[in-house]
DNA sequence: AATGATGAGTGTATTTTTTACACTTTTTAC
DNA sequence: GTAAAAAGTGTAAAAAATACACTCATCATT
């Protein structure tokens, strides 16, 4: 590179840049939040996202996927870019860049022996508690690009066991959306859906009668790729 | 702050953060964005978007912005967050996080003077020619999220001149998203919006009849704030 | 063994929204 | 005066979304 060109860039400041993790889960009918008790400098004691500070040699992408597996346990999980946050004032300790990043687990699924570790809590994002920095406007942004995106894009089943019930779904659907589901309509949709399959199994756990299990076929929903629920 | 607070900042790396605006406009029948013929390095000879350095006292926001300003000479420009690329290789010159911002203008109000001094130029969005770094994956997902919003969000007249006619608004939508529209259905529903208003004025330009000029009424919109068109 | 309680499962009619479609009007250029 | 060009206008059909109520299977209780 020529000299001219160095200066291009080295007459710039540079930044501290991190990624923060809106980890949602669905459990007890609500849609929870995964959130971090402080017990470290700075800003002890005080609550928010999961987050770390980008690398050299990682992408945002790979930065969100480390913190989130560092902390769940999880590798491959879904995830999708909610914003790039920059507020002068967002982090009173220093300059930091933070983008966020919302991700959809199975609590059953995630290793929650690691909660202790890092003093992890999940709370409803019906109540969010007090949260520091600019992070209950993240956790906002996050569930209404979810909300949004559910609708019209299978989602929704990696908030959900691999397989569930119905009713299962439609609560899920209820939650997020935020809105009561008629639920002949509901199972009208979804039994347009060829991709969401009977397993053949009765689960007997959540109603005397038994209700069947089905669950989210990704091969076939990748031939038609046509998604609207609700 | 203490020791332990500034090695949680100091421990990690910095970077380069950047701002590209993907700026719009509507001319001839095509959503245009404007390029950058670089005739400095690094980079000389390529094609790219206009964007700059983020900067110590300023938000990613008014980084855009204040790019936008340079080379448009127009202030307050509308704006939205796209998405913020941080691929390993995206710069070769040097490690740097982009944040794109799509940006709508209209093509009449701006300050074309401005292009020879940077040796700006428009093209169509239907065709682009190639284009350095990351950016026409930029202009695509700016691109589909303006074809989102559109129908949804009064942001269209933002492309266009203050008053306008039927006819020019028509075609903005079928560029945009990319399909023909009944004349009569399309009418109907802007006649739905009453923030949608004459001007009283009859454009004699474009046709010989002559049309009605009509306007986008802001504080109307503010008091109803639903917008459905397409 | 009968009964009550619980959630599972199922179809149709109505309303609303979206789409398809063709001619008359006004003005200018020739 | 007439041909050309774009403006302007309403109704019917189709599709999508919504509202709505009972029977079924099983378990727990008596």
């Amino acid at each position: 590179m020529t000299q001219k060109a160095k200066e291009y860039y080295r007459d710039n400041p540079q930044f501290y840049v991190a990624v923060d993790c809106i980890i949602f889960a669905f459990e007890n009918d609500e849609l929870q939040v995964l959130l971090q008790q402080r017990n470290f400098e700075p800003f002890r004691g005080e609550k928010t996202l999961l987050g770390g500070f980008l690398q050299d040699e990682e992408s945002l992408e790979e930065a969100a996927q480390r913190v989130l597996h560092f902390h769940t346990g999880l590798t491959n999980i879904y995830m999708e870019q909610v914003g790039t946050f920059s507020a002068l004032d967002r982090d009173p300790g220093a300059r930091v860049i933070s983008t966020a990043y919302y991700a959809l687990i199975n609590k059953n699924l995630y290793d929650s022996a690691l909660l202790k570790e890092y003093d992890g809590e999940w709370v409803s994002t019906d109540h969010l508690p007090n949260i520091h920095f600019d992070h209950t406007k993240m956790i906002e942004q996050a569930r209404e690009l979810l909300r949004r995106k559910i609708s019209f894009s299978p989602v929704g089943f990696n908030l959900l066991p691999p397989s569930f019930t119905l009713a299962q779904l439609q609560r899920l659907y209820e939650v997020i959306l935020g809105q009561e589901i008629d639920k002949r309509n509901f199972r009208k949709r979804v039994s347009e859906m060829q991709f969401i399959e009977k397993t053949g199994e009765i689960d007997k756990v959540s109603s005397r009668r038994g209700a069947s299990l089905f669950q989210f076929n990704m091969e076939k929903y990748n031939l038609i790729h046509e998604f609207k629920l609700k």
